[in-house]
DNA sequence: GCGTAACCGAGACGGTACGTCGGGTCTTCCG
DNA sequence: CGGAAGACCCGACGTACCGTCTCGGTTACGC
């Protein structure tokens, strides 16, 4: 009877190892849960599915993610940890990178961009999920602000170059392409957008119109 | 007895007029679709809220919205109308009032802001809503194209500048802001975000390397 | 073009004939109340589809039969004219008959046996269907007792016999059989059920407990 | 704040206890489908109802009953419970004891008979249906034949005697006179039904055709 | 070394909403 | 006026998830 090996796939359960969080368990949930996304995407995505895939109770997921945003967030963290922000020198090629490799680049693997489109969604309507991406974004855009810094302290850009609107210029325009589904397209013209960012349109002179 | 107004809603149910769409139904589901988002938000918003709010079946709303992203981008359009783009006479102003009328301006009222970023939101998980909104947002961009047009015309840029480039660059911001649900703040830098995008950021030559 | 009148069914759409009945339309919708009922079965038929496959406009169909009852009987007489009782010259061979040509055989035809379920499911729980349904069979009855009469005279039988209960007894199999879709296994053993009808369970004597 | 019992009507609402079937929704369902079919009658009776009369879910009705037929079936059964086969002693009681405390006796209870009327016209457009009253006839069939049994023990019929047979004309007639709501009218005449099945009808003997 | 607290899986619970189907009524337009 | 067409409101269908709850069982920790 204990003795049945073969028929018995749920042998391996995880069970509970007492009074504390089972690292195995969560695991195995943020698998579930990165793994649905990457194949049925954000529609299929349901704390339902996840525990079924997970072979996990629902309890066991709201225990320890309140709500269906935060899971989704850490799935997204979880792969976020390796990319790095290189210094090439000039700061056409720092935002270039930065678009190729921190952002559009990143999206381009579709389970990344989901998530990314997910979380994004859902902070539509969920004010956690909001706060929750308000601060993770804010927090990578500073990071991405030491671009600029660097640029100035070359003398390459004017010490009032408002840094913050350069960064969110190049990010809302990745947002943009990303939310619409056009991740692989933007990505050949990001050369074009850094450009435009930097030195505007051609014919346009900074005193044409008598602006500072 | 039939002349009580006050209490007797049913009196004025709405029946078939014929074999063709009725207006007065339409009408009043698409004024329930806007009073649930404006009382209760998105989330709040559910085919089955609007039929009942509106006193029709759902048959009736399914069979002129196929999904509640085209109801809501209906009820986006509605009053959507109005709103003209001018022609200040220079691409810059031209852009502002873009900003100030269509865009941010117009998200300011929160419940034109609410709806759109429902739609966007939807437009992540479902197919549909995200064909639907992409032909929205297609057309309008198309529209918008025209003040690049008419400052090319008038010799204000070059003709070799891509206007759906700077079209993209200052709906992006929009976006980005509406999605943050940072509009307020948005709107008060209106002015730099326009000049950014004509002129790129002070102390950057378009010679500096290299580029056409 | 218009001489096409094999392929193009649509062309010869049935319109008004002026202020009375059009015959054409109602046979059309008997006819596909028919092949509704033989192909699709009980439960595929409903009035939109009667009306959909007579390419007939509701309302026409409303007009002419309060309801699906009344037009499933009108079905059900419409092939049930033909066969007739014969006078095989004994109880016995007439009850089998009976059983063989008006009941079991002719409902053995799937098409009829799924009518006339389907009017006595429907009489179960509709008044006006329930008493369309008396009226008919009793009528039926009424003729079927004409049977035992014959062999009344006959001196086959006594005069004291109860004609109505043999009647019963033998529609009541049939009817039982029918409404548990085992008519082919029935038709096995009509033998059986007229004998055990006519002269009861072998062992059985009419004076063992005394009774007239 | 955990202690306010005024005002919270939900206080008794059935919970889950666990992961298994609770007895106290089941039992508020099979009332709420009893009081319904009580009530309003057949027409009346849609799971829907059933579940708000109940306060439970739809899901957890169609967790247990597939259909809404296996729901009227167990309404059906539960106060078929009590019920019991008498032994008379003789056949000829225990069919006339059968036709009075389980078929046509236990109709005339309108409630039960209306009951039992829904299940069969069900079963004539819904497979799973017929399956399930199948099912549940033929196990009452097969305890009936007991009585016919013990008569052959008894030497009361002859070994030879088709007893499924006689069961199944005193269920048909029985059948029969419930759908056609003539109950009362058939439990006058019972011992002559129980009669004609166990000895025929006058006049007729078994030797007249040849027949063994 | 033994109770107990917190975890684990499982899954039922009352609900809400989904998208579809059919019912029976109505109106318009055409012949 | 008859008949088609089809929209209207209504309500039921059966399904999917929601977030909560209780269960029985399993450690690990503290008394």
């Amino acid at each position: 009877m204990t003795t049945t090996p073969a028929d018995d796939i749920d042998e391996t359960a995880r069970r509970s190892i007492g009074a504390r969080r089972n690292p195995a368990s969560q695991e195995a949930i943020l698998d579930a849960a990165e793994a649905i996304l990457n194949e049925e995407g954000i529609a299929g995505f349901s704390i339902e599915a996840v525990a079924r895939r997970a072979r996990a109770g629902k309890p066991t997921i709201y225990r320890w993610w309140p709500n269906r945003t935060t899971l989704m967030l850490d799935v997204y963290k979880r792969f976020k940890i390796t990319r790095e922000f290189p210094d090439t020198g000039t700061l056409r090629g720092d935002l270039i990178a930065f678009l190729e490799n921190q952002l559009l680049g990143f999206w381009k693997d579709r389970l990344c961009g989901t998530v990314y489109r997910a979380v994004i969604a859902e902070a539509q309507h969920d004010p956690d999920a909001a706060a929750a991406l308000f601060a993770y974004q804010a927090e990578r855009k500073k990071v991405a602000l030491d671009m600029v810094d660097r640029a100035k302290a070359r003398g390459e850009v004017d010490e009032a170059v408002n840094g913050e609107l350069i960064i969110d210029m190049i990010v809302s325009f990745a947002w943009h392409q990303l939310l619409l589904d056009r991740v692989d397209e933007a990505i050949k013209v990001i050369d074009g957008v850094v450009d435009g960012v930097l030195m505007g349109c051609a014919g346009y002179q900074r005193e044409d119109l008598g602006v500072v």
